[in-house]
RNA sequence: GGUGAGGUGGCAGAGCGGCUAUGCGUUCGCCUGCAAAGCGAAUCUAUAGGGGUUCAAAUCCCUUCCUCACCUCCA
């Protein structure tokens, strides 16, 4: 497998063996957005992909829980700021868990890493790219001469276009905190005097501590590159003589309206608001339908067509469950074949979940077609619905089960409206109809039968 | 101002030197008692503008215009 490295500017081969992977998780002062969804489904499927296809994952994501942000909101709340960090969290539990991300190995949080950031910003200034002021512990950025190499700046241009004041205490207006004095909750001891953890060293010190030196992939969202993992690189690498990760992949932002969303613009559309809109499976096509590295738009119109897709797929799926019968598989075993052999072919060429759900999507018509043609059999759906299976695993989808009991009680739903069917007494084989969609099951009238699948009740299409 | 990523049919979106994806939409059909669901056909010949290179360019080079992101916190 090849991902693009925004390093070396150049796809570059994952390696085959067990996999480390470092996700900048989220800093939790709020709600979620559809953003961080989108990083996250984006490394959630990559996992899926590498796990199912045989490598062991080590999947670390943190949680950014102490930050000027989260102390703000606690402040104007009145309440302490570790409230706020755990109600984030147990709200980005429910979100995530609804969206059908799997849980990473590790979930670090950067309170209780403290001892792990003091150790590592001494070997810091041990070594002389760290230096004590008024009012913290600064990296010294000239000292770390390849400074720049992951965001492609020069420091000189950085200066020149820097856009805060600067800051008296420092050495240089590059140098960033490592260890913030404050006297206030929360914080921490330090040989340097109280204070907390600034931004980018969190994931420095988990990463080393959980993945080690030189793991195999680090990721987040496009906006991280600089100055956080500009700055994580300038940490870890001055302190371990290595390269922090052999690959830096990064996700696209979620615009809308072709503008990022942010809190100045009000333009944040939270993964609750849109879950209970339009429900998981639609928020993943969606966030798969464009390639990772680039922006999407977020709209209506292209939700409401992924969730015309995702209805295609939930038909396909139930024609194969409630097929019988025996008969040719020719046509299928070699569209199955394909689509995926395509599949894995496309996550495999720097992750393009297009071409992926394309070929997914491919194999679902194709289900389709046999199931509208009248020629679907147990046979056919023996081979197809395994393959099938596979992508909506990797894809992190899923279909709506049912009961032993649901399963009766339609069935001889179904059975009465057949036979009022057959004695042409139609407006009460309607009603029946009626009475059976309102547990959201669809019938599908087929020539020789009856079936029926159990349909995702999704707010957004009602 | 600096840096980076882009501009592809009504929309979304791959392809990144030759075979001009794909999906949605739209129109018309098929199926049905009617629906629903699904399927089929048609439609759409597109690659920001201008120069090159090449037998051949959406794909390479130059240039102009435009968009977005980053340079402050940001997934």
């Amino acid at each position: 497998m090849k991902i693009y490295d925004t390093l070396s500017t150049k796809e570059q081969e994952v390696p085959p063996d067990d996999i480390r992977i470092y996700l900048c998780g989220v800093t939790v002062y709020d709600e979620s957005h559809i953003g961080h969804a989108r990083t996250i489904i984006i490394f959630d499927v990559l996992r899926r992909f590498l796990e199912t296809n045989g490598h062991k994952v080590n999947f670390v994501q943190n949680f950014t829980d102490v930050d000027d942000k989260i102390i703000n909101r606690a402040n104007t709340e009145g309440i302490h700021p570790l409230e706020i960090s755990k109600r984030y969290i147990d709200h980005y539990f429910e979100d995530f868990d609804r969206l059908n991300i799997r849980r990473a190995t590790t979930h670090p949080k950067a309170t209780e890493h403290i001892s792990e950031i003091i150790e590592l910003i001494k070997s810091l200034i041990d070594s002389g790219y760290a230096y004590l002021s008024l009012n913290g512990v600064y990296y010294s950025v000239s000292k770390f001469s390849e400074y720049g190499k992951l965001s492609k700046r020069r420091t000189e241009d950085l200066i020149a276009g820097a856009r805060i004041a600067v800051d008296e205490t420092k050495n240089d207006a590059l140098d960033f905190a490592l260890w913030k004095f404050s006297e206030t909750e929360p914080n921490w001891p330090s040989p340097w005097g109280k204070g907390r953890p600034g931004w980018h060293i969190e994931c420095s010190a988990m990463s080393l501590k959980y993945l080690g030196k030189e793991f195999e992939i680090h990721g987040g969202g496009r906006d991280l590159i600089f100055p956080h993992h500009e700055n994580e690189i300038a940490q870890t690498e001055a302190v371990t003589k290595k390269p922090l990760a052999k690959i830096w992949m990064h996700v696209g932002m979620v615009t809308i309206n072709g503008e990022k969303m942010s809190k100045s613009l009000g333009n944040i559309k939270s993964v609750r608001h849109v879950l209970d809109n339009w429900g998981s499976n639609v928020i993943r096509l969606f966030c798969l339908s464009g390639h990772y590295s680039k922006a999407i738009d977020y709209s209506e119109d292209l939700l409401k067509e992924n969730l015309i897709k995702w209805r295609q797929v939930e038909t396909a799926y139930y024609e194969m469950i409630m097929s019988e019968g025996t008969g040719q598989t020719d046509e299928i075993t070699n569209m199955t074949l394909e689509c995926r052999s395509e599949f894995d072919s496309a996550l495999g060429s720097d992750f393009n979940t297009v071409l992926a759900t394309n070929a997914f999507f491919k194999l679902v018509k194709g289900i389709n077609r046999i199931a509208a043609s009248e020629s679907m059999t147990k046979s056919i759906s023996d081979i197809a619905l395994p393959e099938f299976e596979y992508m909506l695993d990797v894809l992190g989808l899923q279909v709506q089960k049912v009961t032993e009991q649901e399963k009766q009680s339609i069935t001889n739903l179904i059975q009465q409206r057949e036979t009022l069917r057959t004695q042409k007494q139609y407006r009460d084989a309607d009603r029946i109809r009626d009475q059976i969609s309102a547990q959201n099951i669809v019938l599908l009238d087929h020539k020789n039968k009856t079936i029926w699948m159990k349909k995702e009740n999704i707010a957004a299409d009602n």
